[in-house]
DNA sequence: GGAGAAATCGGGAGCGCTCCCAATCGACGG
DNA sequence: CCGTCGATTGGGAGCGCTCCCGATTTCTCC
């Protein structure tokens, strides 16, 4: 490895100062085309790279995206969600020229020292954040900053750029399937209400039931917390209220559920129909194959990470807030296929 | 957020030279002690941060890791392993102020552009890398460059700084639990043979059944691939030589096999008992749950960080070669519990 | 008390780039 | 053929920091 050339040396070579070979490289116009493709050749052959730390010194802007996970979100990146989402993320970053950096947070100290990190600002041009549960702080602060950010999961908050998969829908959508197929005792597993995707996907299922005319039945709406052990708890209380049918509201808690009622002898789809929620590579490989809600979840890095960059570049004026549809897949356990 | 303030205007509210609170922040010697109290006082007061642009370019260190995965890791991406590791990482990196870059490759035009990124290496100080397989000319370019890296996973090459798990024991020790168990007709599923820790992982399970003097059947020996529906595949295969026990080279492998079994009508660890590897969370609630091998992977993402800035830091003269051991956990499917 | 050495401290130089303005080049009209 | 305006191009200034060396202060010992 020689060492790395600058500017300048790239300018001796091809014989134009260290600013016509800036505009070239920065594709800023006015340079006439056969200098510009002079030095074109020039940067071809040395394999001349900008020094990065120079451009950021001197540009403001260090072509950096950053990529916050807080500890609350520590539990689930055990599941498949946050890999999919990164491939994502690292191919539009890739795609962008832009360098991922990646800041997970362990413990409160973390948090804190983050603050810091995050409030000097200087480790990256924008931020895409994950998995907030409601009223974070972290929002809030960034909110009040001036730092850039998109935030990857519904807000509330009108203000918040944010990309997300239309939870609301989803569920809505997989409820319907299981009332048309004749089920009226739907239950639900819900994830923890601090999470906003869990409220809405409980509201999705509170209005299918409520626009279908089916009263909702307290007992038949447990609260859990996303995991296979919760979904088995919880799935274990809701066979006492004898549902016809349950939607839970992750496949890790079906999971969870399908051994529950396994071993209480109670057969899916048979006795009891499921959908869930999430389409992760297992709902395929469970028993019985899970009948689900598919996000995009690749899909949602991309677009995060191009709303993060039209928003560097044009300004996050109109707050750009995308809600992506979801697609119910059905397969085995909401039982469609015996009936079809 | 007031603009950033510089070592200059730190070292005019403490009266003294942007020097001396360079020193200071840079925990060097050479400051009487009463100063250092003083400038730490006003760093603290205005919450000053170095602006690591400018340090990256005066000093010629980035303080940035860089972390690669490869395209061919992809597929194994969607398992927890990555997520664990890269949590150690970023433990890691966090406790040691470096900053976590994340360079994900997904196409071979990618491969390529990377190694113009990575060899301006401008970008960090030094690079994990993960996932290889054997001969990834990654490692071959690497090697060649002056660019410090360490190996998250064995590498044959004793030039090649690495941190793994021990592979051969860990199968080793699983097969001779089998063993010990009366088993004789013991089969394996193994990873591919492109990978190397698929390949050690077979070398101890044949040492293991050599040295207890047992043969070994090529028909017992089955390669998959580390996926669910390669192990469900090659369990198919395996039944048809009625093997007493199977050494399953991975979790997801095992839950294939799992239902393999579960489809011909084989019951674990009745008919058939199981040892696998990797101990991830579903191993638990698998169906019996899995005795499997436990590694380390947290600590591995840890350990490599540690191990690279120790490189980067005291120079990688005697190439660093970490291998943790591995616990066997015993749990139901290799049917220990029911003879205790 | 003073010379010399050691401990401190200050400031110049420069990392490689972007930004900006002045200098140069060119073509055109009169 | 010269002046003029716009298209190109060159180079100064400076981003905030580290490195290094010389200046200053303080301490040591005779």
């Amino acid at each position: 490895m020689t060492a790395a050339l600058t500017l300048e040396q790239i300018g001796e070579l091809a014989g134009v100062s260290r600013s016509t070979v800036s505009r070239v490289v920065n594709e800023q116009p006015g340079v006439k085309a056969e200098v510009r493709e002079r030095v074109l050749k020039v940067i071809a052959e040395t394999g001349y790279q900008p020094n990065p730390a120079a451009r950021s010194l001197a540009g403001q802007r260090t072509r950096i995206i950053g990529l916050v996970i807080p500890e609350t979100a520590q539990i689930l990146f055990t599941d498949p969600y946050f890999p999919r989402l990164i491939q994502g993320i690292a191919q539009a970053c890739n795609a962008s020229d832009y360098a991922l950096s990646l800041f997970l947070f362990h413990t409160t100290d973390d948090e804190v020292a983050l603050s810091k990190r995050i409030a000097q600002k200087q480790l990256f041009d924008g931020l895409l954040i994950t998995a907030t549960y409601i009223g974070d702080p972290l929002v809030e602060y960034l909110l009040s900053s001036d730092i850039r950010f998109v935030q990857l999961g519904y807000n509330d908050n009108p203000q918040v750029n944010c990309v997300d998969a239309d939870n609301f829908s989803g569920a809505y959508q997989a409820v319907v399937h299981l009332i048309r197929l004749g089920f009226r005792r739907i239950a639900t597993i819900t994830g923890p209400m601090s999470n906003l995707a869990a409220v809405h996907r409980k509201d999705g299922y509170l209005q299918a039931l409520g626009d279908r005319g089916i009263l909702v039945e307290d007992d038949l709406v447990a609260t859990s917390d996303y995991t296979q052990e919760g979904g088995y708890q919880a799935m274990t209380d809701l066979l006492q209220h004898k549902p016809e049918a349950v939607f839970v509201a992750s496949d890790a808690m079906s999971l969870g559920a399908l051994r529950a009622m396994r071993d209480h002898g109670v057969s899916v789809p048979d006795d009891i129909a499921l959908v869930s929620y999430d389409d992760l590579p297992l709902a395929l490989l469970a028993e019985p194959a899970l009948t689900t809600v598919r996000q995009p979840i690749k899909r949602l890095g991309i677009l995060g990470v191009e709303t993060l960059i039209d928003i560097l570049r044009n300004g996050a004026k109109p707050p750009r807030r995308i809600i992506l549809p979801t697609e119910l897949v059905v397969r085995d356990s909401c039982g469609a296929g015996r009936r079809s």
